[in-house]
DNA sequence: CTGAAAGCGCTTACAG
DNA sequence: CTGAAAGCGCTTACAG
C-alpha cells in the first residue's frame, strides 16, 4: 500500500534518475535517454535490459528538467477573471483541448477582476516560461508583457482588447450583437428601452451600449439619460436601476442587460413585478429556456473565443508570419420569450 | 511596440541570464542571484548595480531551472472531470485560492469521465513534478499512482473515493444527503418514490441509492423494482426513465434525482406534465429558485470539497504527518417548492 | 561582502 | 549501435 510522503521523502532527489537507471542496467546515460523517448539505434536486448531497470526503479522522466534544455516546457498559461464564473468554463475547456492536441498542459489562474493580480499571475506564468499566454483582460495596460511578447511568449488576448500594446485579440461582437438585441425588441414595437450595464471601463460594457444607442438611432428613438445606468453589475445596484427605470413618466417598456449577471438579477426582479416588461440580456445562460418566460438572449459562443484563440497561438508557435489581429466572431440571438413581450401602452 | 516572435526567437536561449546580468553588472553569478532573490549581504551599491543590469536586459529569473535545483515545484496538478462543467467551477477556483496563499500555481485538466485520460493526464502532471496532486477520479482503479505517491507526490482524491489503493478523500455525504432528501419527500406524504442516478460503477450514484433505500425502509415503505434507474444520465434515457416511472398503476408521486443532471432533464420532462409531480434533486445549481415551482435539492459545497483537500495536501507538504483519512462533509437541503408539493391521491 | 565550482536531471553535439 | 562531455539556468555548499 502506498503511504503518504515523510517530510524527509518531499524531495524528488530520492526519485530515481536515468543516471540510476543506466548504472542499474549497466548501460550509458545516453542509451537511457533513447529507450525513453523511443529513439531508434538501440538493439533489441540493450532495450529490454534498459526497460527491466527502469520497471525495477521506477522511473519516470522528470519533464522539468527535459524542458530547460528543450527550450519549449509544451504549458500554456490561462489568466482568465474567475475560475468558478461558469461563463469561463467552456472557454477554459476549449484552450484545454486545443493545447492537449498539441501535447501542451494548461496552467491556469483567475484575476479576479483585480489589474495588479492579473499582472503578478501573467508574469509567474511568464516566469514559468510557458510557450504562449491567453489573458482575458482585467487590467487596461498591458505594457508589462512587451519585453516577455518580445523574448518569445506568444500571447493572443480573448474577450477584451489589450491595453496599450499592439497583440492579437479575439472577441465577440459586442457592438453588433447589441445592436441586433436592442432592435429585436424595437421591432417588437418598443418604444422607451433600459441598458444596465458593467462598469464603463470594460471595453464589452462600452461596445454593448455603443451598440444600444446605434439600434436607438437606426429607429430614431430618443434615449433620456436616465434610461442608461453603468457600474457595478452588484445585484443591488442593478436592482435599484431596473426600479429607477421602471416608474416614472419616462418609465421603460423593455430592459436590455449589457452581460449575464445583470441578465439574471433582472429576472428575479421582473419576477416580483405584476406588470411584464421585456428582457433581452447579453449572455446566454444555462437553463434560460426553462424559466417562464423563456429569456431572450445575445449568445457569445465562449468555446469558439477559447479555441480561436488557442489555434492562433499554436499558429504563432509554428512558427507563422502573422499580422496581429483583432478577429470578431458574432452572436446568435436567442428568442425565447422575455424579448417577444409586447409594451404594454 | 512588441511584435509576436519569429520562429528563430522562439526558444528562450535568447533571453538574457543570470550570466548576461553579472557580466552586464561586473559582478559575480551569485551575487545576482542574490539580488534577485532579496538575500542579505549584498552592499547598496552592488545591489543597484545589479538592478540597473536587470532594467536594462530585461531579465526575469527561469523559475523552471530555478525548480531543478529546489526540488519543489510550487506547482499543484488538478485532475477534474470536465472544465465546463459549472459544478467544478467553485471547486477550482477554491483550489486555486488555497494553492495561492501557499504560492503555488495550478495546471488542471479534463479527464472527460475517461479513466485512460485520467491516467495519462496525472501521470503527465507527476512528470512535471508536480508537488501535490488533486484527483476527482474517473476511474475506480488508482495503483498507477502508488510510484508517485511513494516517491512524494502528495495525493488527495476529491469527490470520489481512490480504487484500490489507500489515500486521502475529501467527499459529500451523498449517503445521507439522499436519505434526507428522500425523507423530505416522505414527510410530505409521498409513498411511491422514484430514483434515477447515474451510472452504478460511480461510487456516488449507489451510495444516494443506498441513501435512497435506507429512507424507504426507515419509513417501512416498499420499493417496486420499476423505480429504481441508475445508468447513462443523457437527456433521452433519463426522460425515458421517468416518463415510464410515472405511467402504469405502480406510477410514482415524487422522484428524486441523483445529481444534476438529471434534475434539469426532469425539470424540462415534469414541465411538459399537467399533474404536477414532486422532484427533489442532488447537487444544487443555478437559478434553481427562480424556476416555478423553485427546485428543492440536497446542495454539497463544492468550494469546501476544494478548500478541504487543498488544505490537507499541503498540511502533508508541510510535513505533517497524518494518517490516510476519508473526510465527509455535510449536505443541506433546501426547500424551494417542487420538493413540497403534494401527491395527488 | 563576494564569487568560483559543482550539481539539479535531462538533451545536444560529437566521437568512436 | 553506444556513450562521455558539455550545457540548459538556476541554487547549494564552500572558500576567500
Amino acid at each position: 500500500m502506498p503511504h503518504n510522503p515523510r517530510p524527509s521523502d518531499l524531495r524528488y532527489g530520492n526519485r530515481p534518475t536515468m543516471k540510476d537507471v543506466a548504472a542499474h542496467a549497466g548501460v550509458g546515460l545516453k542509451t537511457v535517454s533513447r529507450v525513453v523517448n523511443g529513439e531508434a539505434g538501440v538493439t533489441p536486448d540493450t532495450e529490454r535490459r534498459v526497460q527491466e531497470a527502469i520497471e525495477a526503479l521506477g522511473f519516470r522522466r522528470n519533464d522539468s528538467a527535459r524542458v530547460l534544455r528543450k527550450g519549449r516546457t509544451a504549458t500554456v498559461g490561462l489568466v482568465l477573471e474567475d475560475l468558478a464564473d461558469p461563463f469561463y468554463g467552456p472557454l477554459n475547456r476549449a484552450v484545454e483541448e486545443v493545447a492537449r492536441a498539441h501535447g501542451a498542459l494548461l496552467i491556469n489562474g483567475s484575476s479576479a477582476e483585480d489589474p495588479d493580480r492579473e499582472r503578478e499571475l501573467a508574469l509567474a506564468l511568464c516566469a514559468r516560461r510557458v510557450d504562449g499566454l491567453i489573458v482575458i483582460p482585467a487590467g487596461d495596460d498591458h505594457r508589462y508583457l512587451e519585453p516577455e511578447m518580445r523574448a518569445g511568449v506568444a500571447t493572443v488576448f480573448v474577450d477584451r482588447p489589450a491595453g496599450r500594446i499592439e497583440a492579437d485579440v479575439v472577441l465577440s461582437d459586442s457592438f453588433g450583437g447589441a445592436r441586433d438585441g436592442v432592435a429585436h425588441l424595437i421591432a417588437g414595437g418598443h418604444r422607451r428601452i433600459g441598458f444596465i450595464g458593467d462598469h464603463p471601463h470594460i471595453h464589452t460594457a462600452t461596445e454593448r451600449l455603443r451598440g444600444y444607442r446605434a439600434a436607438m438611432a437606426d429607429a430614431g428613438l430618443p434615449v433620456a439619460g436616465s434610461w442608461v445606468r453603468l457600474g457595478s453589475t452588484a445585484p443591488e445596484r442593478v436592482s435599484a436601476a431596473a426600479a429607477s427605470m421602471l416608474s416614472g413618466p419616462e418609465a421603460v417598456s423593455a430592459l436590455f442587460a449589457g452581460n449575464n449577471r445583470v441578465t439574471v438579477t433582472l429576472v428575479r426582479v421582473l419576477a416580483d413585478r405584476d406588470r411584464p416588461v421585456a428582457l433581452v440580456g447579453f449572455d446566454d445562460f444555462e437553463l434560460a429556456d426553462l424559466l417562464r418566460p423563456g429569456v431572450t438572449v445575445v449568445a457569445q459562443d465562449a468555446a469558439a473565443l477559447g479555441r480561436v484563440a488557442t489555434d492562433r497561438l499554436f499558429q504563432r508557435l509554428g512558427g507563422a508570419h502573422l499580422p496581429t489581429a483583432r478577429i470578431e466572431l458574432g452572436t446568435r440571438l436567442i428568442a425565447r420569450g422575455s424579448g417577444e413581450l409586447p409594451p404594454l401602452d
